[in-house]
DNA sequence: GTGCAGAGTTGCAACGAGTGCAGAACTGCA
DNA sequence: TGCAGTTCTGCACTCGTTGCAACTCTGCAC
């Protein structure tokens, strides 16, 4: 069992996610600030930063636990799978999971991604690291089919594709996502469009 | 004839550009302040963020002209050309141009990418706006071929495996800086098999 | 249970990026 | 030469972020 200590830790820890998440969603991003955050979880604004490193990873709370999913569903590939399809499912996994704080939050940061650039940087490495990771342990995976570069470029393009799709899909500013279904339907459309070509082979 | 208010702006961004690239080569990123970069290229530090919208900008004087060049050569395709072919030259397009200054600036830009985030975090949105406005063209050029969103797809599938790509390259140090040649062999194998699937669109 | 070492928390002071404002300096044009 | 519009600049302020030193708490041994 987990320490009181480590109990404890997730606990505030989780709490700042809350509170960031409902400050942002009321008040807005910029209006909010870190010791705005601090307060509502009842921590002092300097323990804020032994938790996250700066204001806008609070929004990335799960990056982590995705990308094990990811390079998780890599490992537990099927003896036929090519590349492709191994990989296929690991974004599948990717975009997997979670509870209603994660589709709140998930709902926000599209949101924040579309109109505030430091959130929009902070998203795009975010991406930019696990796409190295995949790639990482996709070349691991397949190590005759793929160099490390292949690798790359080929989870690159996969991501890429798909960010690029998205970045069309939600660049109307009048319909972000309201709700997150409909947000789901265009991920799925752009996943849909930006793969066809991978998948006619 | 552009008229002296215009030069002397020019000239002074110009000078911005020099001063951050000769501080940041000497000391760093870090360590220099946009304080510093104003008193070195002679203006008041308040000025500075009415030529460029924050440090980081500074590092990427060209953005706009890069984009017009690649729009540049989309519209100047060939009659029989592809979109995967007018993309490929538009993409080459970027990657040309520009005095030593620029190369100097391209090289630090590398450097600073790999090392400090909030380079990397606007060198990505940078590369992501830049997408949007060429994928924009692009289906314009191709509008039967090519809806909106399969046009953002293909642009972010190339630029992915490209970035992808160069992103495994560029953090190993060992094989980097070896001969530009052959980085361009590998990166060019690389999004080859990445792209495969998209070579007749 | 007591006490101690190490981990975690906190306030404080300081630094740097970025912004609004109001006045000074400069340019284009008559 | 003078005026109108633009640009430049210092000032004061907000906010994110960090180093530091004191303080509190937890895990653990005795």
């Amino acid at each position: 069992m987990p320490t009181l200590r480590d109990r404890k830790r997730e606990r505030t820890r989780r709490a700042l996610v809350e509170a960031a998440t409902d400050l942002f969603e009321q008040r807005g991003y910029e209006r909010t600030t870190v010791a705005d955050i601090a307060a509502a979880a009842d921590i002092g604004t300097r323990t804020f930063f032994s938790y996250f490193g700066s204001k806008e990873e609070v929004l990335f709370p799960e990056a982590d636990d995705r990308v094990r999913a990811a390079v998780a569903a890599i490992e537990a590939r099927g003896p036929g799978d090519r590349p492709m399809d191994t990989l296929l499912s690991a974004l599948a996994e990717v975009n997997q999971g979670g509870d209603e704080m994660v589709g709140r939050l998930a709902a926000l940061r599209v949101r924040l991604t579309q109109t505030v650039p430091a959130v929009r940087g902070r998203a795009l490495q975010v991406q930019l690291d696990a796409q190295r990771e995949i790639a990482r342990h996709l070349h691991a995976a397949y190590p005759r089919e793929l160099d490390e570069v292949a690798a790359g470029a080929l989870v690159g393009a996969f991501v890429g594709a798909v960010t690029g799709a998205l970045q069309v899909l939600l660049d109307d500013p009048d319909a972000l996502p309201a709700d997150s279904d409909e947000l789901g339907d265009r991920l799925r459309t752009a996943t849909e469009i930006a793969l066809r070509p991978w998948r006619s082979v």
